[in-house]
DNA sequence: CCATGACCATACGCTACCGTATGGTTTCCA
DNA sequence: TGGAAACCATACGGTAGCGTATGGTCATGG
């Protein structure tokens, strides 16, 4: 009846991605997979549910779209920090470098992880652990270290990684200070690195 | 008008523990901290939700009172598997061989750390996290490492801890075999003692 | 220039849960 | 033993979100 015309950004129509992003940003920021919710994302897209069940059948559609744009640009994100530095073992300094700064800590990544119970989150995020232990086990045997061992370091590495951004999310307080961080990630990429 | 009397279980009055109990159970097996849910657990004890308000005024005093319980039993859990063994590398060992035995991964744990965007939850994970993270430090001091280096060790030690238990949930099958598995966290617990 | 299909708004019914209100049972003790 | 206090069941109203139904609007190509 009243028709009231959207105001704001004119743009007008959405698509499935507009969607999928969306929701990627929804988990980003409010709290995990449950932010995935048809009517507030409807309201924050300035549309209806009427727009959304047209380009979805369910809920658990927009999850996996979400999820799989996810995947994609995470990988190639990795990717990207790859092709830069030649030397293996600065690559792997730089990396945990960039990956561990301060605020460094993805919260999408961290909400995902936090939703393993989800068959579909448990799927894309099996698919970017093994891409990434992957990658730094390929790693280290570049650094020479034999197959098996250098699958334990990437392991290894991972699993510190992993803890770090769980740490630095949920009891920062613990973690080094600005200052003293350097120093700390030294000493940790050491212990990796070191041979026997 | 109906009354009729509950069969299964003749045990008649609940206490406030029991909520508390019914709760830590419930978010170990259902999805983390939505599991707690008033009418669910009524259900599951036999109850309603006339009991539930009696001895709680809402839903958030039940999960404050059933964290407190986590902690409690926690702390005292870590506290218990480090009395028995006097030499501290040994004890150290066996520490980590306990905690990352498959299987050993607490379900409960996980759920809490996939909650931390909940007030309480942070809190009582701050509390178990720096309480361990003490102790970690403590064993690499009486190992010998000085005040900051053991810290640092004690935060690898930590967060390798942690990842892995996320990892042994979430990708299980990126971890290293059943009978590669002591190789494996041997060589990780060297990285972690290595001297310079 | 108009009809068809793509796109969307509104309204509706449904479920799951929170919290309240009220009165019925027990239990315990004076 | 009788009544106060502790404990609990039932019924109710409210909110948030899912999914459906239905019809309106816009853009395009025939």
């Amino acid at each position: 009846m009243v028709m009231v015309q959207r105001r704001q950004t004119k743009k007008a129509r959405l698509s499935a991605r507009d969607w999928a992003d969306a929701a990627l940003a929804a988990i980003g920021e409010g709290g995990g997979l449950s932010a995935v919710a048809v009517e507030p994302l409807a309201a924050r897209l300035g549309a209806t549910k009427g727009s959304f069940y047209w380009h979805f059948d369910h809920r658990e559609a927009l999850i996996e779209a979400a999820l799989a744009r996810w995947v994609e640009a995470d990988t190639e994100e990795i990717i990207a920090a790859v092709e830069t530095e030649p030397d293996p073992e600065k690559r792997l300094r730089r990396l945990f470098t960039e990956v561990t700064k301060p605020a460094g800590a993805d919260p999408l990544e961290l909400s995902l992880l936090a939703s393993t119970d989800h068959p579909q989150v448990a799927a894309a995020l099996r698919q970017v652990t093994e891409r990434r232990i992957d990658y730094l086990a390929g790693l280290f045997t570049e650094l020479g270290f034999a197959e098996d061992e250098a699958r334990r370091r990437g392991l290894l590495a991972y699993s510190f990684y992993l803890g770090h951004t769980q740490l630095s999310h949920a009891v920062p307080s613990a973690l080094p200070s600005r200052e003293d961080f350097p120093a700390y990630l030294e000493a940790t990429m050491d212990a990796i690195l070191h041979r026997a």
